[in-house]
DNA sequence: TTAAGACTGATACGCAGTCTCAATTTGATA
DNA sequence: TATCAAATTGAGACTGCGTATCAGTCTTAA
């Protein structure tokens, strides 16, 4: 935990940004939060902790870091991102269930290596990737038996 | 062509939604244009062509139709969609630049079998997909020669 | 201590997309 | 063809995420 605000602030000096109190109670929320958050979250989260950070904040120090590969973004519902850690964790792509907005991660080495034949072909020089599949989980899934569930 | 207006019509039926003029406007306009269009290009569109639709039924109808899988909307820069007729044509996926906004297409059948496995896997019932690598395109990846581009 | 520059926070703003609701259109039926 | 209930439309108000602004505060180095 230390360890990857360590990375994080090696990233932003290396940047040229400061690791600044405010800023750091942002990452440190983020870290503290397992799975997804948005900006509001966190915005709540540190009000509600006593270490509040204003709006701007929040959004700056997200921006700045998931420049870093650190902390990633996500666009699932549209017009609300949701942020995770990166930090110490393998590249995952989600499973979004679109009826109760389960997420759930998968990595497939086989469909990464696929993608760089794919950049190659095209002569493109890739930065960051998302891979999303929406759908039913399991528990989502309408049964053969029940009424197919209306859109 | 008609062929494609056809298909939508039926589905919208299907569907319960009548194919109002308006509603046939929009997905004229949409079929007519190769490539990525956003609901306000296509308002300007119309406006122009001589046949204006409100922006909500614009709006409206890419969300009707988006349904189908007869046009695909996607989100590229983030806070701004953009839709594609899809009628008759196989899936495919996209690299984007984030230099200078080109958009290919590639579709990877490889990489669609893996997918079918991960939903396997996880007992999940995929309904549809987005796959986006971004980075920089043949002309804007930076030569080693050259500075690197600041981001 | 001081000055330049980075950062913060309150809030105004921008903008894509949705909602509202009165007026209009549609199409099934008589 | 006339009628009427239901669906749709359009103008514009509204929502909500995220960004820009800018005066005031904090850092840092001399």
């Amino acid at each position: 935990m230390a360890e990857q605000l360590k990375s994080i602030e090696e990233f932003m000096k290396s940047r040229g940004f400061k690791l600044t109190r405010p800023r750091r109670r942002v990452v440190e929320k983020l870290l503290a939060v397992k799975g997804h958050v948005t900006a509001d979250d966190l915005i709540d989260l540190l009000r509600k902790g006593g270490t509040p950070v204003s709006r701007a904040t929040v959004y700056r120090t997200l921006g700045i870091v998931s420049q870093s590969g650190l902390i990633d973004g996500h666009d699932f519902q549209g017009g609300k991102k949701v942020y995770e850690p990166m930090v110490g964790r393998a590249h995952h792509d989600h499973l979004f269930c679109i009826s109760c907005g389960k997420v759930i991660e998968f990595s497939e080495e086989a469909i990464e290596r696929l993608q760089d034949l794919v950049v190659a072909r095209y002569r493109f020089t890739p930065v960051y990737h998302s891979h999303k599949i929406f759908g039913y989980c399991e528990t989502c899934t309408p049964k053969p038996a029940l009424k197919a569930r209306r859109s």
